[in-house]
RNA sequence: CGGGGUGUAGCGCAGUUUGGCUAGCGCACCUGCUUUGGGAGCAGGGGGUCGGAGGUUCAAAUCCUCUCACCCCGACCA
């Protein structure tokens, strides 16, 4: 039987990557549209799957000594402006405030489309010794982003994010904090949400705007494009000379600050359905799954009744342990059960039955693999608990074999471009540093540079810019955007 | 902003060319009975005024004018 029976809702993984990206959001209820365009709302199933990423996340945080605290929605203009390069970067996609009521207000106020902003002048206020350094403040919020294009969770006008926003006595120390981040990041990616990445740093066009330099996770998905899964930017000064942050050090000599900012957003549950996903829909690693194993009752007439208590009996024992949700609604039979529980990307599924009943034991099915088997009710905790792990080890490296797979070396500007067309994912290839061949590709074939791989004196980086032809300052991975 | 397309029930669509009975179908929804180990069956039922405004006509989902929204391609873009 091919999956084209089964599949009745959704499109083609194959065939319509985006429409299969639309149908899993809406079917596995994930999020629904609104009247605003580019704005939707996160459904209790996908705002758990949220939460779940946030605590995991946050927990690292916290960790390394960072702390969470709330900043401001509304940024006025001249606060917003004082960043040169800040304010060119956001200027096209900040949405305003212009009154209050009826009244027009005196100056329009921007909706934070991040915070470096709000956050810079009040570090001004609060930092004015080195002992007063670090400053190591999380915020959970909402941004807002007047994006042309938009699509659930992986571009959307208002999203969900953490943003970290530290400042530091010496240069040396935001380096080390921006690569910590860097870190922390790359273990919840690859730990928590099974998402093998890809890590380094961004070119001068690429960075984020008014940073010194950025670093990125990059992620391969199921259709081939790369998608931005977290930044950690290293501000230098820029953000302290512009919001006048200074101290005085330890030899009494006053001196800007060095400061920092990192985030990650709700677009990594958009990297989670794109990675994993198959023509059965969302497989979400069970680290974050809001149910990681539903029980479905098997019931019959005559059984019914014991069949019930004994469902109910092992969703308590079960919930001691794990996610658990019994699925005891008698409206649907089920098979409909098993094939929704699916789209919804649970990772274990165990039915009871009268057959089981007589024989004190349970069938259970993996969702990364399909597979059923039969497990004695004694063995069924430990047996569960290995299966989570196992699960979210294959998500990990099946991602990973593919990421590998999909990593390819560009001899020429030909092989790159064929590449692009055909097969997409990361192309390896050396780069001048020059940015106007970094656009002509861009205009070419609408590759960017993802990352660098290394840089200058480091020998791999010898080699010709696949663009011009001259001597090259670094190897870089090339590819196609979300 | 340029080119193309689509708006009829929650979703997907037919009907529009050639105006005419009470606007129809599938899925979903509600009620009841029978069912339930891979998307159950039967029976009954609720829901739309055809994106909006104006016009032509005895009569408009259907023809005309204007307008709005959304989608695709291009341009733009963390």
């Amino acid at each position: 039987m091919s999956d084209g029976d089964f599949v009745k809702e959704i499109a083609s993984k194959d065939t319509d990557f985006s429409q299969w990206y639309i149908d899993v959001v809406k079917k596995a209820d994930l999020a629904d549209y609104t009247m605003v365009k580019g704005c939707m709302a996160i459904k209790p199933y996908g705002y758990s799957l949220w939460e779940n990423m946030q605590q995991c996340l946050d927990q690292k945080i916290k960790a390394t000594g960072h702390k969470n605290a709330y900043f401001p929605l509304f940024i006025p203009e001249s606060l917003l402006t004082k960043e040169a390069e800040h304010v060119e970067g956001f200027a096209p996609e900040v949405a305003w405030v212009t009154h209050g009521g009826n009244q027009k207000l005196e100056e329009r106020l921007a909706v934070r489309p991040t915070s470096e902003a709000i956050i810079g002048s009040l570090y001004s206020k609060w930092i004015h010794s080195w002992r007063d350094l670090p400053v190591l403040i999380n915020q959970w919020a909402n941004i807002v982003r007047w994006e042309k294009v938009t699509r659930p969770f992986l571009r959307t006008t208002e999203f969900l994010w953490q943003e970290g926003h530290t400042a530091h006595k010496n240069q040396q120390e935001a380096e080390e904090e921006t690569l910590k981040i860097l870190r922390i990041y790359q273990e919840y990616i690859e730990n928590d949400l099974a998402i093998p990445v890809l890590i380094g740093k961004k070119s001068a066009n690429e960075k984020f705007a008014g940073a010194m330099h950025t670093y990125t996770l990059e992620a391969l998905m199921g259709d081939g494009k790369i998608l931005q899964a977290g930044t950690s930017h290293n501000l230098g000064q820029n953000f302290a000379k512009a919001f006048d942050i200074r101290f005085l050090d330890e030899n009494q000599v006053e001196q800007y600050a060095w400061t920092t900012s990192w985030g990650t957003s709700t677009r990594l549950v958009g990297g989670i359905i794109m990675v994993h996903g198959d023509e059965r829909g969302l497989k979400l690693p069970p680290k974050v799954a809001p149910i990681q194993i539903v029980i479905v009752p098997i019931l019959f007439d005559k059984s019914k009744q014991e069949v019930l208590k004994k469902a109910k009996e092992l969703t308590d024992i079960l919930a001691k342990d794990f996610r658990v949700e019994l699925d005891d609604r008698d409206a649907y039979t089920p098979g409909w059960k098993f094939n929704e529980w699916e789209m919804k990307g649970v990772p274990i599924r165990v039915e009871i039955g009268p057959r089981d009943l007589a024989k004190n034991q349970v069938m259970a099915a993996r969702r990364d693999k399909m597979e059923k088997t039969i497990i004695p009710e004694n063995d069924l905790v430990l047996t569960l608990k290995k299966w989570l792990e196992d699960i979210q080890n294959n998500l990990y490296f099946s991602a990973k074999s593919r990421l590998e797979k999909n990593i390819r070396f560009a001899e020429s500007y030909d092989d790159f471009k064929d590449v692009i067309e055909q097969k997409r994912g990361f192309i390896k290839t050396y780069w001048c540093g020059n940015s106007e061949c970094e656009e002509q590709v861009k205009n070419d074939t609408k590759a960017t540079i993802r990352c660098l791989a290394s840089e200058k004196d480091d020998d791999s980086s010898k080699g010709k810019c696949i663009y011009c032809g001259k001597d090259s300052k670094s190897l870089v991975y090339f590819g196609r955007a979300y």
